[in-house]
Formats: C-alpha cells, sequence, structure tokens
DNA sequence: CCTACCGATCGGTAGG
DNA sequence: CCTACCGATCGGTAGG
C-alpha cells in the first residue's frame, strides 16, 4: 500500500513534509497517478491519518486486549504494549500520532481534527481501562482516572520523543520506572505493575 | 529583531518551515537581503534556535533564579516559571524547543544538534537543581535527580502541546496536580509543592 | 542592502 | 493510469 510508505515518510518529515511526487516515485507510480488517487494533499494528509490510526489499533490495542483481562492488568498491558510500538520502530519516526500532534497543534484545520479525533479514542479507551481498574478495586488510592491517563501519556511520549533524539533506549526504561512507581504508590499490586517493563520480552 | 518573528514562525511551522523570502516580507527586507545576512537556510535555522534559547533563559530559568533559593524551591520555581512561559504563548505555537524536538528526533544534522544541546543545557540545570534538594534533605524518597528530570519534563511539554491541541488550559493543571502528587510521594514539603500552580498568580 | 534571475520542486490540471 | 504542462514558490546567486 502507498499509504504505508505516507504514514513512515510522515512520521519523519510531518504531514506536511508529504509531498505527492516523492510518495509516487517510492511506489513506481506517476505523480498525477498519486495526485489524481487522493484528489489533493489534504485528503492524502487525512487518508494517512486514517490508515495510521489502523497500524495502532492493530499494534497496540488489539494486543493488549488478547493478552489480558480488564483492569489493572489491560492498563499494565496497554502501556507495554505501546513502549514495544514505539522501540521497535513501526514507523522510522517512532509514533506517528506524537509527532503529528505537535506538528499541528498550533495549526486549525480538517487535518488536525483527525489527529485529535484519533488520539482522543485512544486515551478515552485508556480511561475507560483505567476507571475499570478503579471500579475493580485495583487502585484503591486513585479516584481520577483522566489524571493517570494524562500522566501515563505524558511518559509514553516523552520517552518515545528521547528515545529518537538520543538514539537510546533509556527513555523507555525512565518511562516504565516511572509508570511502575506511580501504580504503585496508587496501590496497585507490586505483581501486575511489575509487568511494565521497558523492552518487550517476546 | 527578524529572528523573534522566526522563533515565532517556527513555533508553528517548525524550522523546516521557515522560508527565506515570507520572513524578508514580514520584516520589510529584500529576499536577497534576508538571505546573505544569514548565508543559507540552514545558518538562519541554526541562528534561530540560538535566539530561542536566550528566549527561553530569559523567560524560565532568570525569573525561577532571582526569585527563589536553590533547593525544592528552585526545582518548583522553575516548574512554575516553564508553566507559564507555555501559558503565556511567549512563541505562537507554543514552547519552541517542545515542537522542535519533535520535528527533529528523526532527522540527524547540526540543527537537530543544537536543539539537543539546548533541552541538554536545560534538563542538566533542572537536574542540578533537583539533586540540590536532594543534598538538602529536601526529597528524602528520592535517589536519582534524573528520574525526576524525565518525570517533570514529560508532564511540561505533554500540557504545552495538549493546551495547544484542544485550546485548553486544562493540560496546565493536569500537569500541576501531576508533578504536586509526585513531589509530595518523595517526601517533599507540601507548603512548598503547593506553590506549584496551573496559572501564574503574578 | 537592492533588482533580477537561476534551476528545482511544489500542488494541481488538461487532455487523452 | 500516463505525458505534458500550468503558475507559484523554494534556496541561492550574479551583479551592482
Amino acid at each position: 500500500m502507498i499509504l504505508a510508505h505516507a504514514i513512515d515518510t510522515a512520521s519523519v518529515d510531518g504531514l506536511d513534509g508529504l509531498t505527492i511526487g516523492r510518495l509516487a516515485d517510492a511506489a513506481g507510480h506517476s505523480k498525477s497517478g498519486v495526485a489524481t488517487l487522493f484528489g489533493s494533499k489534504e485528503q492524502l494528509q487525512l487518508a494517512t491519518v486514517a490508515a495510521a490510526r489502523e497500524v495502532f489499533v492493530e499494534r497496540v490495542i488489539a494486543p493488549a486486549r488478547a493478552s489480558s483481562d480488564r483492569g489493572l492488568e489491560r492498563v499494565c498491558a496497554l502501556i507495554s504494549a505501546w513502549l514495544a510500538y514505539s522501540d521497535e520502530r513501526v514507523f522510522r519516526g517512532g509514533c506517528f500520532f506524537a509527532a503529528a500532534s505537535v506538528e499541528l497543534d498550533a495549526k486549525p484545520g480538517p487535518v488536525r481534527d483527525a489527529v485529535v479525533a484519533a488520539t482522543q479514542s485512544w486515551e478515552d479507551y485508556l480511561t475507560l481501562s483505567i476507571q475499570r481498574a478503579i471500579d475493580a478495586g485495583e487502585l484503591p488510592l486513585l479516584d481520577d482516572a483522566a489524571q493517570l491517563t494524562f500522566e501515563v501519556v505524558s511518559f509514553l511520549e516523552a520517552a518515545n520523543t528521547r528515545s529518537l533524539l538520543h538514539a537510546s533506549i533509556e527513555p523507555y526504561a525512565r518511562a516504565a520506572t516511572a509508570l511502575r512507581s506511580r501504580l504503585l504508590a496508587l496501590g496497585g499490586d507490586p505483581g501486575r505493575v511489575s509487568g511494565i517493563v521497558a523492552v518487550a520480552a517476546a
């Protein structure tokens, strides 16, 4: 798929750095072929966001859902899956949405709206998973699920950026340490929480 | 200064989004005037990073140094100054370095090196300030200053991006809550820690 | 500091 | 799906 290369390019050069001409060259098509396929650059960007969303679900949400039960176990699985998704460089420039969020945060328009909707969807699912852990009594010292979501995604995205910036895996260890520490402070079961590791065992 | 507009533009469109022609128009000069002034686009980018660094020191480091003693008080002052610097939109696209770090994290070269050096310098100062707080016994449950630095900058940058992305000040309150909670868990004095607020009182 | 210009590349379209 | 082309804009330079 031509969009796989588009996500990869956008994760490095940004969604604005996408050009129809280079995408066409890489795919072995003519420039006008790609241009008419998508209609406009903005529609190409929107298609890229939609494709990245599918990959994210496939690489983070789906594995965590498959390997864990609801509650704190699911929360830890989502965190570990996200760290692996970033660490494995599913996209050359790391997490596509981390890059797109910062690129577009001050640029209103349909593309930003699509990025916001995608990240909102992921964070809503994380908040729901945390709320289920609260409801099950697995995080007895937490009362605001959305607050923990903010803290979790802060660590994940910071680890992603800093790993790329310094060409190091140390930031993933920093994030894992911060998250284990936070979940323990909220009363999380030490055996569960210790399942958060910087590099996937698998 | 022509560079003030360059920082502002780069905080929104990225350092790669800077163009000599538009910068010249905005300053009322000819394109070639700006081109010969900086020599090349890369040197313009490097000059922009250097100018942004000065503004950051002036807006975050200097006020915190002037208003606080070394130790935990200084750490809290740095955090509050950073939140105010982001919240006040010193640059239209929020923190210049948050934007530049993510834009360049997968693009090696002299400009990325300059951004890395600037952020490293800021984080080194934060780590030093935290270490002084540890040495003074003000964070009795913390042993790794660099780990707390990672956690602090994670919250600050996430608040910056999310505030822009959602046009909301709520993320600053999330970051302040997270930071107070973390410093309290590390044994920080409640009176000191409560000085971290989302919106500057001044 | 300017005007004027260079080749390259951009998004998009005409025409088939 | 292609070739060929449009006007606009890019970084950079010649020449003064």
